[in-house]
RNA sequence: GGCGCAUUCGUCUAACGGUUAGGACGUAGCCCUCUCAAGGCUAAAAUACGGGUUCGAUUCCCGUAUGCGCUACCA
């Protein structure tokens, strides 16, 4: 079987993309599945919009991600040049030959005279097509125009009336016909190639197999297919994925949440629960199962069982997902990937052996990394303060005469290791006289000012005695 | 406007002509429990609409509706 080389062709034109990664995820899968390559190649055919900031967050993030590729801009590899811009002539190669062989023209008309006669269509009600004034040129008309410095395009001569059939490995048969179609433009007025026909020539010229891309570029399809027929090109293999959705159906953007993979990591993402969330949005596994690492995605994967339909994307269930990778990490691990997040205060406060303790005793609470801090707070005996919902039992109890009850009973013990601590509890649940759960309430309140946080043994187990007491001591101070 | 694609619980999806239409997130309830989480169990919740084809359609075909994409010297 031929080797299998599938591509991610991002444009720089900022950061990568929470749907670019996926359709980057579903390439490198089907390339890792098969011992393939995965080919990176930035489309910055538009000086414009383009920048090379976001080629450096674009590979970053990729990176982060793990997405790893075997030819690229910063690797270089056998097809170098990996940035479009610098494969200006390349494409300038190819598109002469295509004139040559009269599969192209030279067009002169500006886009002023273009702009016209597509507002001039749009008011009769027609569909605006390139009339093809300049196909008519005679050679000594196109020299002679040529001799004059007159700017001019390279046009696609599209055949009439020619059924396009699309073998599309998602979306299965799709038919276009060629009539729909105008002479569109491939080389522009300043000798770079057009987005359609660079990715051809690229495509083509690297040896690519698969493409799993969104399906926006599904319309485009049928000219790409034109242009490789015309080169002599193979077509390869394509697919056009469905593309991720804002909660109101529309286009993902900044408006719903966050869109740019960096923005994740940012918030504590771990970066297998993007992979696998993003892998579970437009694929489905074989089974019923939902986690899935790496390596068992790049096992299951399969072409078959990408989804036609539009995903939305759903915030709620990526946190989720998330918590379930947390939990899943152990001590040393949580405390390396969370370290960047938790505030210096706690860091101050804890040596590292006890803040990496500490941070685990929370992984149940947490679903992004960034929530560390508000559950820190638990643990901070630098501070107090009551909590809202405290209001009824601070006036019910006397907490200075229960802290002072506190102090006094926790003298009488020189450590809490072991057994002491649950004898401490016991003895001072005597002398507090308060029975039940009620007295757990209290207890919390007493030392957190919350009715409501993490296990109150964590307390007893990560901060010592005279912690404790400087905790309890809040309430003595008015 | 033209062309194309899509349409199963609120959301992600499974079921590739025959199922009580399955799972997950979220929601609600119960259990566990000092509280909150986590975990376990349970519940409510879907085949856009109308025609065909067929003994039988979520599944195949045709319309309609809705959404989206393309229709650039953007990618």
């Amino acid at each position: 079987m031929e080797k299998i080389i599938t591509r991610f062709p991002p444009s720089p034109t900022g950061y990568l993309h929470i749907g670019g990664a996926r359709t980057a995820l579903f390439n490198w899968l089907l390339a890792k599945k098969y011992n393939g390559k995965f080919i990176l190649r930035i489309e910055d055919t538009d000086k414009e919009r383009s920048s090379f900031e976001s080629v450096q967050m674009i590979l970053n993030d990729l990176k982060w991600l793990g997405l790893n590729w075997e030819e690229g801009p910063d690797i270089g590899g056998p097809h170098y040049p990996y940035f479009q811009s610098e494969r200006k002539d390349i494409y300038y190669k190819y598109a002469e030959q295509l004139v040559k062989e009269k599969k192209a023209y030279y067009c002169f008309c500006t886009e002023e005279e273009l702009e016209a006669a597509r507002t001039a269509a749009k008011q009769n009600n027609e569909v605006f097509k390139y009339n093809r004034k300049c196909l008519k040129l005679s050679d000594s008309e196109k020299n002679e125009l040529i001799k004059t410095g007159k700017k001019f395009v390279i046009r696609f001569k599209v055949p009439e009336n020619k059924e396009i059939i699309i073998n599309d490995v998602v979306k299965g048969e799709v038919i276009f016909n060629t009539d729909v179609l105008d002479d569109f433009i491939i080389i522009k007025s300043d000798g770079g190639a057009i987005y359609n026909f660079a990715v051809v020539v690229d495509d083509a010229l690297m040896g690519v197999t698969h493409i799993l891309r969104g399906d926006d570029h599904l319309s485009n399809t049928p000219k790409q297919i034109l242009l490789y027929e015309a080169l002599g090109f193979k077509v390869p293999v394509l697919g056009h994925v469905s593309m991720i959705l804002g909660e109101d159906g529309q286009k993902l953007s900044k408006r719903h949440c966050a869109t740019a993979v960096g923005e994740y990591k940012k918030q504590g993402f771990l970066k297998e629960a993007i992979i696998n969330y993003l892998a579970l949005l437009g694929w489905s596994p074989p089974d019923n199962r939902e986690i899935f690492s790496v390596n068992e995605l790049i096992n299951l994967f399969s072409i078959e069982k990408l989804s036609k339909r539009a995903a939305i994307f759903d915030f709620t269930k990526l946190k989720w997902m998330n918590g379930q990778y947390i939990k899943k990490l152990n001590e040393d691990e949580l405390f390396e990937r969370i370290f960047d997040f938790i505030d210096d205060k706690y860091k101050r406060l804890f040596d590292n052996e006890r803040l990496k303790k500490i941070v685990y005793s929370l992984r149940e609470y947490i679903e992004k990394l960034d929530e560390i801090n508000k559950y820190m707070s638990f643990y901070d005996w630098t501070n107090f303060s009551f909590s809202d919902e405290s209001n009824t039992y601070k006036e019910k109890y006397d907490f200075k005469k229960l802290a002072n009850l506190f102090i006094e009973t926790m003298n009488e013990f020189n450590n809490l290791k072991e057994k002491n601590k649950f004898e401490f509890v016991k003895k001072f649940q005597n002398r507090a006289e308060i029975k039940g759960k009620e007295f757990y309430v209290i207890l919390r309140i007493l030392l957190t000012g919350e009715v409501k946080g993490p296990e109150l043994v964590f307390l007893f187990d990560y901060l010592t005695k005279d912690e404790l007491i400087k905790k309890v001591t809040f309430h003595l101070k008015g």
